[in-house]
DNA sequence: ATTTTCCAAATTTTCGAGATTTTTATCTAA
DNA sequence: TTAGATAAAAATCTCGAAAATTTGGAAAAT
């Protein structure tokens, strides 16, 4: 009987990480087995997750893991874009330097990941480590924002996205790219230069605008 | 036993147009009772409000109406504007005549109501039209941005939005210039005048930005 | 061979009661 | 009188089982 949001922490991030299928059926029964309470429980938790995003619910049908959706990911990114550029000003304009000491540290531990990454030829026990510090990075450019309404919108947004992005992401095809991408977003926030800190944030996510989900290896077997 | 979706309408329905008092608590009981159905469904009613915002969770405390929040509204017109301005510029790139002439049918019938509102002395009966009405215009205004995931964080935004001015809008104070600023807008947005179009939108919002609440009459006794 | 109908199994949804926690009221001591 | 502790009351949370719905497959009909 493990705490309510410890369940539901531990769900989102298998929601967000690659655990399930998209398109995977999500029974109660088996997730009451598995976290050791009961059903309504479950149910609890779902219907917030489904409220998130992260699963799809239908009526009397149960729940499952949103199916993989190009034009969705267009619009999670667009919706990203939207954001952390409007957050990113914000923060320029109002964070001072603790912001921007957070965001040199945030970024330092991502890039020197990011270069774990790029060295390995299997990078799979650092996907989760990546996960976390990709997060942290664009979670602290906006951090200083002055709005709590934005960064929680951010946040499910972000969720979502990952969601799609999670099996693509694995592979790291994008790691160099990367590297730089998040080296520019830095010295753009840094110089406080409003107009370049939107350029380079659009063209860090504008690979996930074009609509090709580049999702050839393992095929999701639904159910 | 009315269909859960019901229960969820009309209780979202109560949480943005005046029916509660903010503060006031949300006893299971007492709605299991109203609405005839187990105290189960209507916690998962309220969960499921909770997470769009709209009522309060506390952990082995209930569910309330969220409080009045001054710092709350501000964040949210600003949400509102970033997302209504973008949805408004992707409409008027890609909404086309179907758009115009939708944007045209709803701002005549809010156009309408604001003008018989203006005329009277007690406006209370149109209140729940208005509300109707404002809604649909604002919504008809980024429909055609082509983003289901825009229009679905604009109606979660607008109606926390709803919620936190709906003792305050009652009173229709503003209601001559709301007329003219949403004709503005709907001049605007026919024009194809982006620039404008943000404008109009920022200027027909900004009078939320003040942090003035302007909760002069009732006061909302809790409990 | 294909479609339709019907029945049984599996799954989801609702429910009310017992366990747990918070809130309120009362009593005692400083 | 105030503060703290204790007990009673009220509310919330968890749970498993009953009720309702969907799903899968066999039998009947086209």
């Amino acid at each position: 009987m493990e705490s309510e949001n410890k369940i539901y922490r531990e769900l989102k991030k298998r929601l967000t990480t690659d655990t399930y299928d998209h398109g995977q059926k999500l029974r109660a029964e088996v997730l009451r087995e598995e976290f050791a309470c009961s059903a309504s429980t479950v149910r609890e938790i779902l219907f917030r997750l489904a409220s998130e995003g992260l699963v799809h619910f239908q009526d009397q049908r149960g729940f499952r893991v949103p199916e993989l959706s190009p034009t969705k990911l267009i619009e999670l990114t667009h919706m990203r874009i939207l954001l952390e550029c409007e957050g990113a000003v914000l923060s320029i304009r109002q964070g001072g330097v603790g912001w921007e000491a957070s965001l040199t540290a945030a970024h330092h531990k991502l890039s020197h990941l990011e270069k774990r990454i790029h060295a390995r030829e299997d990078p799979t026990e650092l996907v989760d480590l990546w996960f976390n510090s990709e997060k942290e990075f664009h979670q602290t450019l906006i951090s200083a924002c002055g709005s709590a309404t934005l960064k929680h919108m951010h946040s499910l947004i972000y969720a979502q996205f990952r969601q799609q992005v999670m099996k693509a992401d694995r592979r790291f095809d994008f790691i160099s790219i990367n590297i730089q991408q998040h080296s520019d977003i830095l010295e753009a926030a840094l110089a406080a230069d409003e107009a370049l800190t939107r350029k380079r944030v659009h063209d860090h996510l504008a690979r996930h605008l074009t609509g090709q989900t580049a999702t050839l290896a393992s095929e999701s077997d639904a159910e």
